[in-house]
DNA sequence: GAGTGGTCTAGACCACTGT
DNA sequence: CAGTGGTCTAGACCACTCC
């Protein structure tokens, strides 16, 4: 038989696809769910909680707990990195009219708030492989978050850059400098770097606690997490960045283009 | 203050990356490690499920509390797909001896065990945007499992084609044909059509029940959901594929090719 | 202050695994 | 059978929101 809570999400979740309660309203207390429906207000809650994790509801403290308006994903595309570097060669203030998380969010550059930290670092061990670098190399660690006006975080990203690379560039030690025009592909231009190929990696689970609190992520939900590899047109691995996105709100699209059969 | 499951987290999750708890070993029952941190069950059953969310740890039901092995996770690369096309014009014999489930996984064919089943459904509303038909348009829904000798199955799919399309060729409507050697590219140029390019969108979520059931996942680990779509040389929609992947065990790999500045 | 969701406790009982 | 993890209860108390 399955659990109570198993029958307490089936019966919650048919009662939201079904209209009873309708995208925006407001659920019944979690007190008299229980009661209406005869279990205890622990059942209830867990029932709950994996709704919430699913996405279907939001559930506020103090307030109550609410069906889930239909949420429009955030686009992440890969042409974002073709546009990016195209762009490089374009003037600083085309460059810094828009940027590549702009155009993917269908937003203007002042909507987007954006809170940039550097520090140096030594090549913790998978950085250290992935460059192929020994643990004592330093790195130029770059924190990101960004969000819009009065909104939550909707991109938490840390990339990494061989400190010997950039070094070459003071500007590009200066945190105050960002939002930089052009993105780090320009950035990575003023040091004589071209950017040959872009590798993603993609998994998923759910985030740690200091994630939840970044991201402002309802309880539960999972988050996809990208490892972005970038090699230069030598072979050589010139930024690591590992970028956190909440799964609920993010789409990632790669496109693949086939040859054809016959030219 | 950091609730008290936070805080075990925390403990038992250090106790884990440096060694105390090495992989493989089995952690005290929920009731000593209570007793020892000196908070209920209930606290550490709770920090638990957040370490086996997270995929450091095993619980099973009656035995007991697992540190997890390393995990190898299966990589699925945009390269299967260019590599499929290539392969259609290679013989028979040659596309039965591997398809590009196997090669993603360093697999032979036959350590894979291949589930299929077939029906003809009518387009839901999704799918119907998405091919540009009527809701009323009946397609051919084929639904497969994966997974390797006495092991749970690492991919649950749902591939919709057409069924006007493929009616062309009656054998792609039988199921006991599958594995089909050379998998769905050379299905559609059974019938004429030649793939063009194929975009993955991919989400991140928890499962629902019956992919927990279905993926044998442990509880609260995510899933990644890649929506695959695959357009003919015409734009036509000609497949599109949900594939349910669990979390924990499984990297998407996508490159990106950026054009040269200079030729 | 009333009403909401979030944490924590103490304990009963069940389901599964091994011996 | 003993020992493990899984479910469920009854209730206390806290934190947050709104009036």
């Amino acid at each position: 038989m399955a659990t109570k809570y198993d029958r307490v999400v089936d019966l919650l979740r048919t009662r939201i696809e079904d209209g009873t309660y309708p995208a925006g309203t407001r659920l019944p207390a979690e007190t008299a769910l229980a009661e209406e429906i005869g279990f205890t207000v622990q059942v209830v809650r867990r029932a709950l909680s994996e709704l919430q994790a699913e996405g279907l509801i939001d559930r506020i403290h103090g307030r109550g707990t609410w069906v889930r308006q239909q949420r429009r994903p955030v686009e992440r595309t890969t042409e974002r990195y073709v546009w990016e570097k195209q762009r490089v060669h374009a003037s600083e203030e085309e460059r810094a009219s828009t940027g590549a998380t702009e155009r993917d969010a269908g937003l203007e550059v002042h909507d987007l708030l954006f809170e940039a930290e550097y520090a140096e670092v030594e090549a913790p061990a998978d950085l250290a492989a992935t460059f192929e670098v020994s643990t004592s190399t330093k790195l130029l660690r770059r924190t990101y978050r960004t969000r819009t006006h009065g909104d939550a975080p909707f991109n938490v990203s840390t990339s990494y850059l061989p400190l010997d690379l950039v070094a070459a560039n003071p500007a590009l030690l200066d945190s105050t400098r960002e939002p930089w025009p052009g993105g780090t592909q320009h950035q990575l231009f003023t040091v004589g770097v071209e950017v040959d190929r872009i590798i993603d990696k993609v998994t998923a689970r759910p985030p740690r606690a200091d994630e939840v609190a970044a991201l402002d992520l309802p309880a539960g939900v999972a988050v996809l997490v990208l490892r972005k590899v970038s090699i230069d047109i030598t072979g050589r691995v010139v930024e690591v960045a590992d970028v956190v996105l909440p799964g609920d709100r993010t789409q990632l699209v790669y496109t693949t283009q086939l040859p054809r059969w016959s030219a």
